[in-house]
DNA sequence: TACATATATTCCTATATTGGAATATATGTA
DNA sequence: TACATATATTCCAATATAGGAATATATGTA
């Protein structure tokens, strides 16, 4: 089996690079690809195949203006993203304390060497 | 070129479904790769290799006890996410209200349509 | 209609997976 | 030491890119 297509989801479509850059870009303001070409400095085919991704799982919206074509960011679609990182986020400090984590910790690793 | 290797940062190496579903098991408490193929049901090679993905950019660390390997998550390694996250969220209703939004909109739209 | 512009698509190559099967390595135990 | 267990690694096949170059498509304009 072969790795997970880039349109699977929203996870696999952020993986590259550049598309995080085309995504930056474009929260910012609509963009047209020629107005990303020049912003991004890539050749045009590569913007637009990487919006193709980003148009497949979503991300990104496109209208048609005269001969351009305009692409927007929808934001909401990226917040599966911030609900999967939520249920980490307690983690680090959030409602938990340093306190809390390291008892857990202490009380995993305990349960852990007694099993073994 | 070819696609952004898994380990080139944390993003591409959660691309993967399965890995992120390692890290969900792997947050609620620490386990050995044995713990993990009984509990995915998947075979050994496959966990050993997704862990593998996982511990290259940190997201897990390792500790050996006895012929045991434990598998523990680094909740940390996943803020970078969070913070790449956060950019975005003022425009899901945020501190921006709808009515923001949509003015912002609007705005950037006239922009272009003058423009053109 | 003929031409120019904006964008998408196709063809190509190099590369990096993912998963399975088999095997190697490390370590505990009788 | 010989054997069993736990895990990692290697080899293989199939697949899906990413990027470049060339080309196709759509649309505006003279």
């Amino acid at each position: 089996m072969a790795r997970t297509k880039t349109t699977y989801d929203v996870f696999s479509a952020i993986g590259e690079p550049k598309r995080r850059a085309l995504i930056e870009k474009l929260i910012v303001e609509e963009m047209s690809v020629n107005e990303l070409v020049n912003a991004m400095q890539w050749r045009q085919p590569m913007v637009s195949k990487h919006l193709a991704v980003l148009k497949d799982v979503g991300i990104v919206t496109e209208r048609r203006l005269g001969r351009s074509r305009i692409y927007q960011v929808r934001p909401e679609k990226l917040r599966p993203i911030q609900e999967w990182i939520h249920q980490f986020e307690k983690y680090w400090g959030g409602t938990m304390d340093q306190l809390d984590v390291y008892l857990e910790d202490i009380q995993r690793k305990g349960d852990r060497n007694d099993k073994q």
